[in-house]
DNA sequence: TTCTATTTGTGCGTATGTATT
DNA sequence: CAATACATACGCACAAATAGA
């Protein structure tokens, strides 16, 4: 099978987005099920009737786009993704949240610090300016792929020592049953998307350009005191949010 | 001012990668405020030391986080954006919703069809498998700037005829009223994020390779009966969506 | 209006680096 | 080790859009 005749030069789309969309319907298609992966960009530079870097831009679009995923050496194989469902509500808990979905949810602390409340921590804790707060930075495996990165903050005053006992059980509610909070509530939750910076690229295992959804949200205790701000990266292509239902 | 020293060969990052990075920080730092412009290419290339293939990488990259936007014959342009806030809870709707930040809120409707009910819209919609169900196409405008591209599905023996309704009114609430809708409530709302496919690219009017936010929805009457299903698409660069607070 | 300079968009050919098999 | 295949970068050419003279 030969390509040539569906992609024309001179018709206001590029070539390599031309081939891009054709990929892209082949791989729907499942016309490259048999063996998982792409043809050699040799191979479909031929089919196509193109020079390989004009196959190459359309691979690195759909790699972009986390469609297939290009291996030095070995070949552009087609990425298979099924996505972990991450409802929201007022009782939403990361560990509880993932639940039967995964086999196994490790936490990592990664670093924590002590530090002044920035303007906009401040704000969503309800903090005078100045406040001291405690910044913990981790990371969520589910079945040993990265899930999240999140950034928290706790008021000091309140969580002197949470990042020891987050180290040790890599659950916040647990660290936070520590403190006397046997229970809280999600006030808030704002969810974005953005691509992927280097950061994510290298604690999420991702690919650059990847897409991250980024939820910032807060917690508080029962009587509605905030108690944990937090900015939270998910890959977008093994998780989806759920309101409701 | 010269780069030339802050970028380095043959040291495992590629040059266009450390040059995104390096342009991402200068925009971030103001560099460039006085034109809100990125230098030409060729500019960028010689203050680089490298070939404008290679700046043209960085600025893609650059392009694709939505950081810039080049124009042919223009220029590369740095964007600016703050995004619509669109709450979601058992009472969402679209233009309360969205209500005073934008001044003029339009929806147009792209086009109808009367259809047999797949399988996944069968589900939602709690329908018999073969059962008839009206779609909609349609797009929704705030101050002129596209916000969303919806895919709409109603059981078709309850609401015949919605697709003019909603054509003359260009809201989902006043089509339901006149179908003796005059309340519904939001059940069940799913949030996925992808790239932007061709057809979200010429209808919300992105740039290729912009990230959509995706979101499943189903809508029920007061009695808990599903009457609506819709599958919609926000950019990500102009929409967050916000639960509870 | 027409022409020209500027700037981005597309495509090809080539060379070299690097990782996998 | 060699062969294969992806990764990066350069140089060249021309097309297309824009802005300004």
């Amino acid at each position: 099978m030969t390509d040539v005749a569906t992609v024309q030069r001179q018709k206001g789309v590029a070539l390599w987005r031309q081939i891009a969309d054709k990929i892209r319907a082949n791989i729907s298609a499942g016309e490259y099920d048999s063996t998982g992966m792409v043809p050699p960009e040799t191979v479909l530079a031929e089919q196509f009737g193109v020079n390989r870097h004009t196959i190459r831009s359309a691979l690195a679009a759909l790699g972009q786009e986390g469609i297939v995923r290009a291996m030095q050496g070995r070949g552009t194989m087609i990425e298979v993704k099924d996505r972990f469902n991450f409802p929201i509500s007022r009782r939403t808990r990361f560990t509880q949240g993932i639940g039967r979905q995964a086999r196994d949810i490790e936490g990592f602390l990664l670093s924590s610090a002590r530090e002044i409340a920035t303007a906009e921590v401040a704000r969503w804790l309800k903090l005078a300016p100045g406040t001291e707060v405690i910044r913990l930075e981790a990371v969520r495996k589910a079945d040993g792929r990265a899930l999240s990165r999140a950034t928290t903050w706790f008021p000091a005053a309140r969580f002197e020592g949470i990042a020891e006992v987050f180290a040790k059980t890599g659950s916040v509610t647990k660290a936070l049953s520590e403190f006397g909070v046997g229970d809280y509530l999600r006030d808030k939750t704002e969810i974005t998307a953005r691509h992927a910076e280097p950061d994510d690229v290298a604690t999420l295992e991702l690919t650059p350009g990847a897409i991250v959804l980024v939820t910032r949200a807060l917690n508080t205790d029962p009587d509605g005191e905030p108690i944990q701000y937090s900015i939270t990266r998910f890959p977008a292509d093994r998780v989806q949010f759920t309101i409701g239902g």
